[in-house]
DNA sequence: AAATTATTGTGTTTTTTTTTACAATAATGT
DNA sequence: ACATTATTGTAAAAAAAAACACAATAATTT
């Protein structure tokens, strides 16, 4: 779990949703091709993202879907298991909750905070405090913290954080976190510069590089369970 | 605008917002480094990327936030300037709507499809249809999709707008899009996988290879303007 | 049972991206 | 005015990532 390369480690959250998608298709047997072709990847970048793992595959057959996930879930999951507390409880903040259960996941959120006190209490079974309540409340454990709040109040909560333990900020409001400590690490999702970056690169013609495989992408993936 | 890289086209909406953030905290020029620093770049990066549309910068001085933005909004987004429709307005639909204006941006959305017959009408000021209402209501110049609808009905609705003539999907569903016709791309945004490797690669250490820097980054960004 | 087809795992090559290094130039300090 | 400091733009080198190529092997067909 060490020389793993960059990109491989940020692929292998990805390689846990097409599983659990090929799976929930009723699908036990996969190919490194029907992998790739999901993710948008080449082939040999699965394989060898795979190799890392160790020797999962079997020659002329592919890889059995359940062995597969197993894996993940023992030895790329645990190691990066955290709790996570969520800031702000607004359209984003509950879409994050909603969207897909945390659990069996890379860490659960343990906590919401939000300054409506309309929502104090809980939502989806995990415990709803007031923003003014970040000290008192602030589950001891937590390392990570998902910001969804106003661009306006987005620094202050997150300075507030920091002073608490924070070390790892996720941060899907229109504000930046500006006051970074040393070893506090900041990651901005910016949902509109995304989708724009999808627009924008999807419109540059794929290169194809691999022999032919241009042309073959007309039919539905098909159930060889 | 042809021989640009790949990663650099994908870093180009990232600018747009982080000068944004420097011009709304009444910084008037920006140097390389306060832009990589920003964007968890390096700083030649930067350079390198602003490169490709021309001289922009003066050396010993940096570059003029306004002039660099205004590069930016006249000739990077004007060719990308699309019609979107969003599908769904759940949680998920409102916050991209709300989360930041797309007036400014690469495109907009000109129409919202959703099921619930009480959310039928306008928001936002963007028309909202009955999903059903697709092939009467969808905008003739629209080619890209933004799917936030749940995961049993997304192939669906995808197949449908494919009839219709949409080429590109953004698709934040917890479904998969699996029909691809030809022409067609899917790009998925998968969240919770996304923070899961924003939690995964947050643990890395850092690789210093830049000369010092490594402990220079205690300090709130000033404002020099 | 031999030939054919499918597919993994990995050494090697190629391509892409990042970093280093530095000349050019602009402002600032002495 | 001269030295110092800051900063761009880009050539060249290094590093990282992706793709190619193929031996090994497993299933399937003839």
């Amino acid at each position: 779990m060490e020389n793993i390369p960059h990109t491989t480690r940020e692929r292998y959250p990805h390689y846990i949703r097409v599983l659990r998608s090929f799976k929930s298709r009723g699908k036990f047997s996969v190919t490194s091709h029907e992998i790739a072709k999901e993710m948008n990847i080449g082939d040999t970048s699965v394989r060898r993202d795979l190799s890392f793992l160790g020797k999962l595959g079997r020659q002329g057959l592919g890889y059995d879907v359940d062995y597969l996930l197993n894996k993940f879930m023992n030895e790329v999951v645990p190691n990066e298991r955290e709790d996570i507390v969520l800031c702000g409880l607004g359209n984003m903040g509950k879409a994050l909750v909603k969207y897909n259960g945390f659990a069996d996941k890379t860490g659960e959120i343990v906590a919401i905070f939000e300054a409506n006190p309309y929502l104090l209490g809980d939502f989806d079974g995990i415990p709803v405090y007031h923003i003014k309540e970040i000290s008192k409340k602030l589950p001891k454990e937590a390392k990570i913290a998902i910001m969804a709040i106003p661009k306006d109040v987005v620094n202050d909560v997150a300075v507030e954080l920091m002073q608490k333990g924070i070390k790892t900020f996720i941060n899907f409001s229109d504000g930046e976190i500006r006051t970074k400590s040393k070893g506090v690490v900041v990651k901005k999702f910016d949902l509109v510069s995304m989708i724009q970056e999808a627009i924008y690169t999807s419109k540059e013609q794929p290169k194809v590089r691999h022999k032919e495989e241009a042309e073959e992408n007309s039919e539905p993936v098909e159930n060889k369970g």
